[in-house]
DNA sequence: TTGTAAGCGTTATCAA
DNA sequence: TTGATAACGCTTACAA
């Protein structure tokens, strides 16, 4: 490749024959500079092309970065697509600049993420941690003052600052939902039951049954993170002596995997409630209840705790709960057989 | 905030009694070291937690970081996001991290994002770029051996390595198979006309009503990129006195919004064909057809243009054209009343 | 096997 | 108003 050498700040100096630390006067609005070398060293800097070197002036700075870095399990899934652009807005507000990377719902993919924006210096760090992470390492990154927050999950391993939705309350109120409505065989599709937020909801799941006096089942639990897996869970679900009649969907996901399931069984019989609301839950037949969470939301929680911490807060890790809201529409509220 | 200093090359080596030199040996496995100064040395950095800087380092090796940079109009855009997708599995391979930022689809945050990611110095850029920009500054950073690559819409003022679907032939058998079965109201509903993926799916739209002798009427054209502007828009097109009896949704977000905008009307008797796949699509009554692209195959794609770039290859600009997939399904295929 | 000197592109400090 | 010098943390080239 041509690999052009790029023009330098001691390039332009020497074109208009000043040092480079006047260029540098000039890029950065520092210091005094007559008005007509101001004028030939923007001129030189138009002519060579001359982009300042972020990397060199953050070294000798020794300021971070003005990048908040964000770690997502994800980049397809909208529901971090959202938090992702939460995140934005509120930072951007604040000359910072995000840069997104995903893991893949791996520890190991993560891990080398977070390596990646520490050894970039990344101004500040906001995780959603995948299942079996140990953050405890990122103690020390706090200690030296990095803001770190958790999104969506809390971190293994560390108390933290946090963000997450009330998964455990809003999963019982959604599965309180179908046993209002007569439902006593209620099927759970999630993620694995290593995942912190499936963990959550699950509890909340039983926390409804157990309220009810409704015996919980082991073999209406399934797991089904992405489409297929969760279409072909609910197939299983309703095809045992004691089928379900009602499907409690633990994520965006599982949800439209159990939508696609039931549609391929021609059910229209079995109640559904999906945590996460869909764009198209109202248009489906029956419409889908949902228990929407708040991904925007989210997202602006995490870079508001950041931003405080940038600005000295020093209280001890706090956890923001964004609370979710039940939507009825149809599907949650068919009654059994 | 406490700005502990953070550990240093040197600080390692004083710990251990040794140079920096001897410190970097063992970082980067390169060169001969001692067994037990290794081990020492090991010791002390996880003691004083010590993480390279590779802004630093990147300096020095004159190399570019190594990032690639991408920048995307919106995040909470599942089309976006599967791009994305695309693009890291390719890169990765190649001991590259993505990073990604989000224009909002203005001109202006765009150009900012692409400073950050120059300034940055990113060993590629991948752009998406929005409406109303102008890339020709862009060229010189090319001459200058970066690898630039526009994916899903092309570059403004620039000839470029690009990747994009077949959109017009896409919306031209998206439209003909709404004529197919008889159809001559055909409305359509897209982006604002400044993108470029609109203009080309408007050209496919008019190549189909050519080609069947249909008179363009430009009272069936509608902008609706959001849900509730495609939504909106669909009820003004079956209001008039020559109401559409078909609409063809020109991307993903104005296929939901004219199902959302139906299903509101209690109408199932209008012809539908949506270009971008939905992940419900099937379940829809009716059942959605569409023009479905591959936006996993578009960001591999720029990653592989982009990484033939990196390994010299000199030849002149490419575009790469992703074909689409006509999926009939029902809602393309009701008759006229 | 280890160290020394120099330099990447920038800015801080002090002097002119 | 401008410049000289050193330094940020690291690696290259060479020497010991």
């Amino acid at each position: 490749m041509s690999k052009v050498r790029r023009a330098t700040m001691s390039d332009v100096a020497r074109e208009v024959g000043v040092t480079a630390k006047t260029v540098s006067r000039v890029v950065n609005d520092d210091g005094p500079v007559a008005a007509e070398t101001r004028a030939r060293i923007l001129e030189a800097m138009g002519k060579l092309g001359f982009q300042p070197n972020l990397m060199a002036r953050n070294m000798r700075v020794g300021a971070r970065d003005s990048t908040v870095g964000l770690v997502i399990p994800d980049m397809g899934n909208p529901f971090f697509g959202t938090v992702a652009g939460g995140v934005e807005n509120a930072v951007r507000a604040r000359g910072l600049t995000l840069i997104v990377g995903s893991s893949e719902e791996t520890a190991e993919r993560e891990r080398s993420l977070i390596s990646t924006f520490l050894a970039r210096r990344v101004t500040a760090l906001l995780i959603v941690p995948s299942a079996g992470g140990d953050h405890r390492p990122l103690r020390a990154e706090r200690a030296a003052g990095l803001p770190i927050v958790f999104l969506d999950r809390l971190a293994g391993g560390l108390t933290a600052d946090s963000v997450v939705s009330s998964n455990r309350e809003g999963a019982r109120a959604g599965v309180a939902q179908l046993i209002r409505h007569g439902h006593r065989r209620i099927a759970f599709i999630g993620d694995h039951p290593a995942l912190y937020t499936r963990r959550e909801r699950f509890q909340g799941y039983r926390d409804a049954l157990a309220e009810a006096g409704i015996p919980f089942d082991r073999d209406l639990v399934e797991i089904g993170h992405d489409h297929e897996a969760a279409a072909a869970a609910v197939t299983r679900l309703l095809d045992g002596r004691e089928p379900a009649t009602a499907v409690f969907a633990a994520n965006n996901f599982a949800s439209t995997g159990v939508i696609l399931g039931l549609a391929r069984l021609g059910r229209r019989d079995v109640a559904v409630v999906g945590f996460d609301d869909l764009p198209l839950a109202e248009v489906l037949e029956p419409a889908l209840t949902v228990v929407a969470q708040d991904p925007a939301a989210m997202g602006r929680a995490a870079a508001e705790l950041m931003m405080a911490r940038l600005d000295g807060e020093r209280s001890k890790a706090r956890t923001v709960v964004i609370p979710t809201r039940l939507i009825a529409r149809g599907s949650g509220e068919i009654p059994p057989p």
